[in-house]
Parts: structure tokens; sequence; C-alpha cells
DNA sequence: GGATCGATCGCACGGCCGTGCTAAAATAGA
DNA sequence: TCTATTTTAGCACGGCCGTGCGATCGATCC
């Protein structure tokens, strides 16, 4: 049936393409996000610019490629750490720890998020990738916030946006109260994220840690029920 | 005394240098900060590139000086809100305000705001600016916890980063809470900010200013103290 | 072996960049 | 008017960019 006789070659794309993308990262860690050309990517990665185009016929699909790939990894770090962890408060302590910049690859990450962020124009039109990725850091949110209220249907979940919802009647001030506090945990995490990279001096890895506990600790304590 | 006669020119170097920074950001309201070459801002001025390179010998020190002229700019906007409202809530809303993307030329200059935040080499030595911007949001935040706090000490200054320290003994707890509260409010701030560049359809300036309101309005209600 | 086709290479083109530099224009005093 | 000095214009250089394209290599199947 399959009546294309002649496959030459073997390289496994994929797995090629990820390499790619890695020496795309440790380019970006090492030259920002705008030093990442085609040229140095290549170099990096030890192929020739010929090679690269192989795999990634524009930069744009390469840029898009390595984004996608990281935003990839970071969920899975999340799902890790959640599925990984005993108690509720280490549970989303660690989660929520996978979006800090506690070292200085994830910063180069939080670099290069930050970078596509103040694109105007939309070059290859990242504009979904933002929308997903926004999306998935709130369900976290969320989920950490249910956590901490002692519901044990708490889960993670990419598209878990408006989970929760079908819960209608009196809880229904209860779930709009904590989708409050889940888009104020959203807010603290990133603006800790921001601040950790504007100041990294005065906010390393030990303070970043020690704000995000302090948050979760007076979340635990309900203040707001 | 002053022997040096031949003086023929007449152009106001600072109006003209304001002017061209001006420009500049009109062009990183267009095209963000990657299209603010010096060709391209030169257009926009309506001058030669060599006249625009009369007043900034190089484009380091132009994109300097327009971040310096918008940082000023911003602080004019937060003493005169701070200075111009009525009610301690309005005061610290109207302040705060000033920093949240709100238009679409405030949004700009925190995209730029931004972009620099994710410059590796550090081009022109931005980091002073970053330190010393953060210190004087951090300071408008401290005041703002003052303010709703109900102490009438509280003062906006760009250097009164630890002022209230001079208060030691018993006090000194509660100086420490309301630093917490400070840093807090700084998180908030700074990451709905961000989710305001983010996702914009979803975080429109009426949003923006409602979440500022309700978290404003959760700290005149002295959650702890 | 020969054919076929993916994989790899590297040159070349056009474009935008920052900036050095020279020449012309404009202006204020002698 | 002449002169000195600032201001303005714009060309030119070298460099990096993304990308198109043809050549070469290498492996697989007839």
């Amino acid at each position: 049936m399959c009546q294309d006789v002649p496959v030459p070659k073997v390289v496994d794309h994929a797995r090629r393409r990820a390499e790619i993308a890695a020496a795309l990262w440790r380019v970006v860690a090492r030259a920002g996000m705008e030093g990442a050309s085609v040229r140095t990517v290549s170099a990096e990665s030890g192929w020739s610019t010929g090679a690269v185009r192989h795999y990634f016929s524009t930069q744009d699909e390469l840029v898009r490629f390595a984004i996608e790939s990281m935003l990839s990894a970071v969920e899975a770090r999340v799902q890790e750490a959640w599925t990984g962890s005993r108690t509720s408060l280490a549970r989303c302590q660690a989660a929520l720890e996978q979006l800090l910049p506690l070292d200085e690859a994830r910063a180069a990450e939080v670099r290069a998020w930050l970078a596509l962020l103040t694109r105007t124009g939309d070059a290859g039109d990242l504009g979904d990738l933002r929308q997903q990725a926004w999306a998935a850091e709130r369900a976290l949110c969320g989920a950490v916030v249910r956590e901490l209220s002692g519901d044990s249907a708490a889960a993670v979940s990419g598209s878990a946006v408006a989970s929760g919802a079908a819960v209608r009647g009196k809880a229904n001030t209860r779930e709009r109260a904590r989708a409050r506090e889940a888009a104020r945990l959203h807010c603290f995490v990133d603006g800790l994220t921001l601040q950790a990279i504007t100041v990294p001096d005065r906010q390393d890895a030990p303070a970043l840690r020690a704000a995000l506990r302090a948050y979760l600790l007076d979340l635990v304590a309900g203040k707001d029920g």
C-alpha cells in the first residue's frame, strides 16, 4: 500500500528540531532573544544555516517551536511538581515555583517570554500562545486556591479554566470569591517574576521562595473564607 | 569676561532633545522598541539622521534619554495624582493608575520598559534606571499602604524607600507588616500591568481600574492591621 | 552499479542597521 | 560683507540579518 518506495534517509525530525531549539535557548541565555539569529543558533547547534533551515524553513517557525517547547516543558514541570508533593501546601508551593526564575536557565526563559510580549506586529502571530499560557497559569492559580481552601476536587488542567462553574446556587458567591483570589494570586506570581527580572540582586531565589511561601500561608490562613 | 564672542546659533538643545524623544515614543507605539532605529526616529521627527545625531551622538544615548524622560513623566503624573486627590482612597487609586497601561500610549511605554528588561548585555548600562524605577515604585506602594492604614505621615518621594524606620520599639513589627504589604501591593501592580500587556483583550482599562480598586478596598478594610 | 531523494553545506542577494564623515546652509557678531 | 560657528543634510562604509538557491554528500532501494 505504501507505494512510495524510496525512503533514503533516517533522521528523526522531531528530535533534531528539539535539539536545535535547545541550542536556541542556550543562545538566548547567553545573548538574549535579540541575539538568537539564524546564524548564531546554527553555530551553537553545530550545523550550517542551510541544515537548520531544512528543519525550520523560517526563523519565525523556529522561534515559535522553541517557545512552544518551553511552554510544554514548564507545564510538564508543573504537573510533576503537583503530583509529586505530599501536602497541599508543598504541592502548591512546588507547582508555582516552576513559574519563577529560580535559576539562570529559567530566567532566560522568562526574559524570552517577556521579549515576545513586547512584539507589536506579532511576527508569526504568537497571540494564541500568549492566550494559552495565560489561561494555563490562571487555571493553576485557581487549582491552588481550591486546594488551599480544602476543596478535594482540585485538579490541574490546561483547559480547566472555568471548572467548578457547575456548582450553582449559594456556592456561587464562594466561587466568585475564589476566582478573585485566583486572579490576585496570578497577579502576585507574575509581579514577583517581573521583579525578579527587574532587580535580580534584590530578589534572589531564596527571597522568591520565601515571598511565595508567605503568600500561600496567608492564603491557607483563610483571610476571606 | 565671556570672551568667546561668536555665538551664532540659537537652538534650545533640551527642547530639541525632548522633541526627538517624543518622536521615538511615537515610533515605539507604532512599531515596538525594536523598530525604533535611528533612521525611523529621524524620519518620524522630520529631520535627517545627521541632525538627530547632532543631539544624540549615539543611539544608546537617545534611548537612555527617552527612557529617562518617560520615567520622569510617570513620576510627575504620580505626584500630580497624589496631591490632586481629596480622599486617601482616591489619592492611592489615582497615583497607582499612573503605572497601569490604561491607554495605548502608556501601553507603549510599558512595552518599551519590558523590552529593556530583557536586555542581557545591558547596552548603555540601563541597570541604574531599573533600580531607580523599582525603588520609586516600591516607595509609592509604601506610601499607599501607610495612607490606607491611617498614618498621616505618608508622603511620596523617590528616595524615601526606607522612611518610617525611625520609629523603633513596639511599632517595629507593624512597620515590618507594612513593608510586607507594600511588597505585596508592588507585586500586584506589576502583575496586573504584565497581564494587561499579555492579554489586553481580557484586561481592558475598566477591568484594570476595578481590580486595583478592589485590592485597595481590601487593603483599607485592614485584613492584617 | 545506478538511480533517487533526503540531508547538508555555503555562497549570494537585497535590506536594514549604526555611525563616521564631509559638505552645504544658516545665523550671529565684527 | 566677512567670518566664525552651529546646524542640517546625506552619502558611504562595514556589518549583521533572513532567506533563496544550487551543489555536494550519503544512504537506501532497484
